[in-house]
DNA sequence: GTTAAGTCCATACC
DNA sequence: ACAGGTATGGACTTAAC
């Protein structure tokens, strides 16, 4: 029979001596299916030139290995002509009988005479199966197949099965099934504690969320209208808590009503914030106390956790994800939050907050308190459903990109989604993948050392009228596609590089051409979908120059990461001096931007001059107008010796004022000093003069001196950044840290200390640290001195006024 | 004991 | 270990007197 099918998840299996991958996914009417499909795992041989490739076949057919229980053999060679780098190679195809041996088939080959490489031994299973079979996740293929109930091909009972007799894509980029969308059926959940160490303490609550797609909507996600499914399981007692909750005797049977609920829910995408750190260990390790198999997903087992920095937890044919490792691999560069917290990244993306709760009420709750607790808990779970509807079609338009399994597109990170957009595209180069590489190898690149990289143009300090900024778009990306800069088109002398379009550069401009189209497309036509499409080719181009220069990198090449950086240099600075020899000033320039001063000249004449510049550049290089802006204003360095770089700030025609580097936009100044930097900048580039903006200085002064400032505006946060025995120096935020602990205050690397800065007579600062909630009185000098002068000093100094010696007269006058 | 230089550290820009 | 280099500036630590 023939089926439309939609691949979900992927794990594979051996069966009678061969490989066999399993694939979840719906079928044409929306039903969750299983298709199964052989898999014959397969490496190559790269032989040197003019070796005798029947020959080595021969000798080839015979290796055989013995491990453990199983013997894998050679099943079949093909000779094939192939590129490996660029280059024309002969190669054999050397057909296994299971992929977990190739890597010692292949070593077992090693020495043989007349083989100069063996690769694709290293590329995980499911990886070469999809790319050999294009069986890409997400998008709907046509599968001839026949449906099997053999138990011992792994076939879950209430699922149909199938097994696959042809496979094929049905193309044209459609998103789901006929006109329709595959919409996941998701569930979020969210976990109460009393302690945060895994395990530690019991759960005290779990919440579910889950919204029930209309049935016309699209494939997967179908119910009835509407349809709300929230709950918080608990076995705590309380009175008068909402429907939602539900309680139970004690934490087991909690643990089991959870993994009944959300097999009864059967969703595609079981989601959390945090969850591979948290939630999911932590039931995991409740479950095994209380004696509860967390009998979650197809196969009834529980979750399995694979290695890494943080786990990752996995149910079979449920995709568990953890919307916190996307966040952060993907989207936290590009986000304003200042940590990735679900409350803040929610604000940010869904404008939606978590619920209040006193967590300092946990060791006494009295009856509402337990109500507000669910009440709260069931929030998060709601939150959390909302900002995975949101990022949804980024992850959605990664998977299909990338063409990995969503599990792992959730959590990997950029140099990951490069290398394999790059391992899932080589076919149509007829290339043979390069190896990962080894320890030694990766040893030997991290002790290189840095390369030059960007340029920095130091700016004249003072407020400017009239600002005009260009930037180069995907700078990087159009170098290395102009210069052709990659691994395989580096030339033997080790610095030059290959007239002959390599494939890296190849795939790379396709990707920014693919970009290109969508943008054109969302901006024609606007929808989520093409938002995400686009941007994740955008994404993709950025991350491609670090790719190169990445030591874990399989197409690592830092002379092609040397040379990207050197060109972009070069061409910046030609295009600087063509602006200046065309009658500008140039004020600012940092890697890919120029700012100039606009002065007598029309507009028509700067974008006369822009495009003059663009005529001249190589390759698909652009420079582009970014803005016009009223008024800029450029600082000197905190020492007072030149301008200082990355540190500007501008107000566009529509007063909306961007400001980089400024304490304003760092975290680890207090709210006082930043509030007022800001302000202080926004009048100044309004007003066109500082008069203003010293009023609301002098302002602050007084306030702070009169001890009216809250402590909350002063409150400094800083992250703990490796574990506080690592520490060399011990600076405040250490030494709050070590408060903290002192306390019984649970501290973790990674975690946001919060301190201020009190009255004492310690010698460092480090000796002065308070934490909210403490009594000692802040000191006001320190404020001044290490918080509100330095922010605004260089500030005023272009206006050429000394504004410590304006607050001295603040105190002076008090005084009086 | 004080001060300047050197180092560590966090965070930002692109 | 999980894209790169450039840059600022606070606070601590150490060397020199």
């Amino acid at each position: 029979m023939e089926i439309e099918f939609i691949p979900i998840d992927y794990d594979y299996f051996d069966f009678n001596g061969g490989n066999y991958v399993r694939m979840i996914g719906r079928d044409g009417r929306g039903r969750r299916v299983c298709v199964i499909d052989s898999y014959e795992a397969n490496f190559w041989l790269i032989l040197e030139d003019g070796a005798d490739a029947s020959k080595i076949v021969k000798k080839v057919m015979k290796v055989e290995v013995t491990k453990a229980s199983r013997t894998s053999k050679v099943l079949k060679c093909v000779i094939a002509d192939k590129k490996y780098l660029g280059k024309d190679v002969k190669a054999i195809r050397v057909f296994v009988t299971n992929h977990k041996d190739a890597h010692e088939i292949a070593s077992e080959i090693g020495d043989m005479k007349g083989i100069f490489k063996r690769r694709e031994y290293d590329i995980p299973l499911i990886t070469k199966y999809i790319k050999e079979k294009g069986a890409s996740p997400l998008q709907c293929l046509h599968v001839k197949a026949e449906r099997v109930t053999d138990n011992r091909l792994q076939v879950t009972e209430d699922m149909d099965c199938y097994i696959a007799e042809e496979i094929k894509p049905i193309g044209n980029r459609k998103q789901g099934i006929g006109n329709k969308e595959f919409v996941p059926k998701v569930l979020t959940y969210d976990i109460e504690t009393s302690d945060v160490e895994i395990g530690k303490s019991e759960i005290l609550m779990i919440s579910l969320y889950g919204e029930l797609g209309n049935k016309d909507e699209g494939i997967g996600n179908r119910s009835k209208d509407g349809e709300i499914f929230e709950k918080v399981l608990t076995w705590k007692k309380s009175e008068g808590a909402g429907d939602y909750v539900e309680f139970c005797e004690d934490e087991a049977e909690m643990l089991e009503k959870f993994v009944e609920y959300v097999n009864e829910y059967s969703p595609d995408i079981l989601t959390g914030y945090f969850s591979d750190g948290f939630d999911l260990p932590y039931l995991k390790a409740r479950a095994d106390i209380n004696g509860v198999k967390l009998a979650i997903g197809i196969d009834s087992k529980g979750p399995s956790f694979t290695r890494g920095r943080i786990p990752s937890g996995k149910f079979c044919g449920i995709v568990h994800v953890d919307m916190y490792r996307f966040v952060d691999a993907v989207f936290s560069q590009y986000l304003q939050s200042e940590t990735l917290s679900l409350n803040e990244v929610a604000k940010e993306l869904v404008g939606e907050s978590k619920e209040d709760f006193d967590f300092a009420k946990l060791s006494n709750m009295k009856n509402s308190d337990w109500n507000d607790f669910f009440s709260y808990n069931v929030h998060d779970s709601r939150v959390a459903y909302k900002l995975f509807e949101k990022i949804w079609p980024d992850i959605l338009e990664f998977t299909k990109i990338v063409k990995e399994p969503l599990f792992d597109v959730s959590r990997d990170r950029m140099s990951t989604h490069v290398e394999n957009y790059i391992l899932h595209n080589l076919d149509r180069f007829n290339e043979i993948a390069e190896k990962r590489p080894s320890y030694n190898e990766i040893r030997e690149r991290k002790s290189m050392g840095k390369y030059e990289g960007a340029f920095v143009f130091e700016p004249v300090p003072g407020l400017y009228d009239d600002l005009v900024m260009f930037d180069f778009t995907s700078m990087y990306a159009s170098v290395i596609i102009s210069y052709n800069l990659s691994k395989s088109t580096l030339n033997e002398d080790g610095e030059t590089f290959n007239e002959k379009a390599g494939f890296f550069p190849t795939m790379l401009g396709e990707v920014v051409e693919t970009r290109k189209k969508y943008k054109k497309e969302y901006v024609a036509n606007p929808s989520g979908m093409l938002k995400a499409r686009s941007n994740a080719y955008k994404l993709l181009a950025n991350a491609a120059y670090g790719y190169q220069g990445f030591f874990g990198a399989r197409y690592y090449c830092r002379e092609a990461a040397a040379a990207t950086a050197r060109l972009a240099k070069e061409n910046i600075l030609s295009a600087i001096d063509k602006i200046e020899k065309g009658g500008y000033k140039i004020i600012y320039s940092d890697t890919d931007s120029i700012c100039l001063l606009q002065g007598e000249k029309s507009r028509k004449e700067v974008l006369g001059m822009l495009k003059k510049i663009n005529d001249e550049l190589p390759g698909i290089m652009e420079l582009d107008l970014e803005d016009f802006y009223p008024r800029g204003l450029f600082v000197l360095k905190r020492g007072g010796v030149g301008g200082a770089k990355k540190k500007y700030a501008l107000i566009d025609e529509n007063g909306k004022v961007k400001i980089r580097g400024f304490e304003t936009v760092r975290r680890d100044w207090c709210a006082l000093t930043r509030d007022l930097q800001s302000k202080i900048l926004t009048d100044i580039l309004k007003d066109g003069n500082e008069k203003g903006a010293l009023v609301k200085f002098k302002e602050v002064v007084k306030k702070l001196k009169g001890r009216e400032v809250e402590i909350s505006d002063l409150m400094i946060r800083t992250q703990l950044r490796q574990a506080l025995s690592d520490y060399v120096s011990e600076g405040p935020h250490v030494a709050a840290a070590k408060k903290m602990e002192a306390r019984g205050i649970p501290v973790s690397v990674g975690m946001l200390v919060e301190y201020y800065i009190g009255e004492g007579s310690g010698k460092r600062i480090g000796d002065r640290v308070y934490l909210v909630g403490d009594k000692v009185k802040y000191d006001v000098d320190y404020y001044l001195k290490n918080q509100v002068l330095p922010a605004v000093e260089n500030i005023f100094e272009v206006f050429g006024i000394d504004v410590s010696a304006v607050a001295d007269g603040e105190v002076q006058k008090k005084l009086f």
